[in-house]
RNA sequence: GGAGGGAUAGCGAAGUGGUCAAACGCGGCAGACUGUAAAUCUGUUCCUUCGGGUUCCAUGGUUCAAAUCCAUGUCCCUCCA
């Protein structure tokens, strides 16, 4: 069995991944891009040494933010951490928010070796889609989406595989399973628990700032790139606060439509007032299927 | 008390007689997604049984026709007392 549990930011992944690994003998994969990167732990919620309560978290910390990671590697790493896991006789479980991971970890996503890698970033949108008509008139993307579009043209130069085995799943034993409340509710809690990491998120990305390191998850990651005007005096603390709970909300959409519409998720309404309650219903349903 | 300016969809803001259910931005909602994914991009946003119905502070008026013109009222802002 491998368990993956989902949702937006905010509902309360971490505190049931903990719960559900007690439980079930299991160790904790990390399915959370910015939590990948070492030093980026307010920003992104890492789960703090002493709540993880000895259990085993992997892929979390593991790269500096100067250094370059993407699906690829996680499908790599992650796979091999499953690997590993089931050979100890325990139970991988994923807990994260970044969709896109957990399809390429957990389904049969391929991805070709990438070969040369061409720079199409000074031509206009026009020229990228006649350049891929050019290759193939047949093939259909979104026209003006100009990273999908240079990537495409890539995979075209270096004539990579355009694959879809993606409703694929690789472990067909994989329990997904998904936290959420209600709308409102949940952008409270995003709107509150920004509030709170505002001080310390401060103290962790002036130093970033000051070493003018603008690497990639420091340039995407929400709670890090909108800070960076405050600090050189652009926009004022209170403008950066509403941007990055406004950006979080946004994500957090974003997420739904994904684990809506990407995978299949059993989804539990969080009790807020009593979380425990919620431990149960999901422990209810995962040794429901177990016997299946 | 006197002189001006303004009230437009959830918010901000265009529009100044017909082509206006009303540009645009934000916010909301929905969607796409195979190497930047906390990214990137798309659609939609008065109501509707999709025939239509009801809007631009309120009421009355002019006109074939009003968000747009006139009158009165209400509220807001600026300036002079």
């Amino acid at each position: 069995m491998i368990l993956a549990i989902v949702g937006p930011t905010g509902v309360g992944k971490t505190k049931l991944s903990i719960e559900l690994a007690k439980q079930y003998n299991g160790e904790i994969i990390n399915a959370d891009s910015m939590q990948i990167y070492e030093g980026l732990d307010v920003g992104t919620a890492k789960i703090k040494q002493e709540e993880m309560e000895g259990i085993p978290h992997h892929l979390l910390s593991i790269k500096k933010v100067e250094e370059d990671y993407t699906v690829y590697d996680y499908q790599k790493d992650a796979r091999k951490k499953i690997e590993e896991i089931k050979g100890r006789g325990k139970v991988p479980i994923f807990v994260g928010g970044t969709g896109l991971y957990l399809k390429a970890a957990l389904f049969d996503y391929q991805f070709s070796e990438e070969k040369e890698k061409f720079n199409y970033e000074e031509l206009s949108n026009e020229e990228l889609i006649a350049k891929i008509s050019a290759y193939s008139p047949s093939i259909s993307y979104d026209r003006h989406n100009r990273k999908r579009m240079i990537r495409i043209l890539q995979k075209l130069e270096n004539q990579e595989e355009f694959t879809n085995n993606k409703n694929v799943l690789l472990y067909p034993d994989t329990l997904f399973i998904g936290l959420t409340t209600d709308r409102e509710t949940l952008y409270k809690k995003i709107n509150e628990r920004f509030l709170e990491m505002v001080e310390p998120l401060l103290k962790e990305v002036k130093p970033f700032y000051d070493h003018s390191i603008k690497t990639k998850p420091l340039m995407t990651g929400i709670g890090y790139k909108e800070f960076y005007p405050y600090f050189s005096g652009e926009k004022s603390l209170e403008e950066v606060i509403e941007e990055c709970q406004k950006n979080s909300r946004k994500y957090a959409k974003r997420q739904y439509t994904w684990f809506n519409n990407q995978m299949s998720v059993q989804w539990f309404t969080v009790d807020y007032d009593c979380f425990s309650k919620t431990i149960e219903e999901v422990k209810h349903y995962i040794d429901s299927q177990k016997e299946k």
